[in-house]
DNA sequence: CTGCATGTTCAAGCGCACTTGAGGTCAAGC
DNA sequence: GCTTGACCTCAAGTGCGCTTGAACATGCAG
């Protein structure tokens, strides 16, 4: 295939123009060259991008992302780790929904009075916070 | 028990004043008074900073947290609207950690070469995002 | 040759959840 | 009375992931 222009790349990922452009400034993706002063890409770069939206998608920043993908193959070590992070992120938020689920369905007038419900808040309370994510 | 200070408060629910300053702001808490300049606040202040706590980590905006605490108790159908979220959340994540967890393990030399892990990418990549959450 | 759509750069802005810094105030202890 | 230190206000800054806007350039159609 051709290599296609931004615009055709940013129909064919869903990513807009000028996150393209961002990405490429940060390392994320490559253009291939130019013609005058227009951006060219190689077609699997929405492949790439997919891959990225992915990353996104579970919650990685984009530097997380970029040491996944930098190299010529995804690098499983590190991806590895990624996994562990989900892993722990997602116990996490079941806990918090159980916990949630019952306060929604319990009888108890005022929630705030239920001692399992402040049995979760309190375990909530004594945790880590960590990153930033997840875009709009 | 009696009003306690800013940092008292920041003490026992491991918020810096700073954030509570902000919160207070936002109306997420109230203070009960001043001596002087300083605040006052009441004790179950706390309480309710476990609870905001809870809602972050859940990956809930301030804002939602708000609307969900607005009220002289929690409200539930709220509740349950941002309960459905979090099971979407949920879901998806696990969805993805699945995909991953194949990519790792994945005898394929080139990832991306992996069928399986091109139609994860692939579902990745038609997923409309939502909102930024989770703090550092 | 001209017009215009579609690109380009670079700097600034945005939303969220805070943090930081400068400069001010006040109660308590010496 | 004076210093100290905890607290105050208000404006500006931070980090992430982009978006927006102004000013400019280029390829192609008519």
């Amino acid at each position: 295939m051709f290599d296609i222009d931004i615009s055709e790349l940013s129909q064919r990922s869903g990513v807009k123009a000028s996150a393209l452009r961002f990405y490429e400034e940060k390392g994320l993706i490559v253009s291939t060259g130019r013609r005058g002063l227009k951006r060219l890409f190689a077609p699997e770069t929405a492949e790439r991008l997919s891959l990225i939206a992915l990353g996104r998608a579970c919650g990685f920043t984009l530097d997380e992302i970029a040491d996944l993908l930098d190299g010529p193959d995804i690098d499983r070590a590190r991806l590895r780790a990624q996994i562990a992070q989900l892993d722990r992120r997602i116990e996490q938020l079941t806990r918090m929904r159980e916990g949630l689920r019952h306060a929604a369905d319990c009888k108890v007038p005022i929630l705030t009075d239920c001692p399992r419900f402040r049995r979760i808040v309190k375990a909530a309370g004594h945790h880590r916070r960590r990153r930033r994510a997840e875009p709009v």
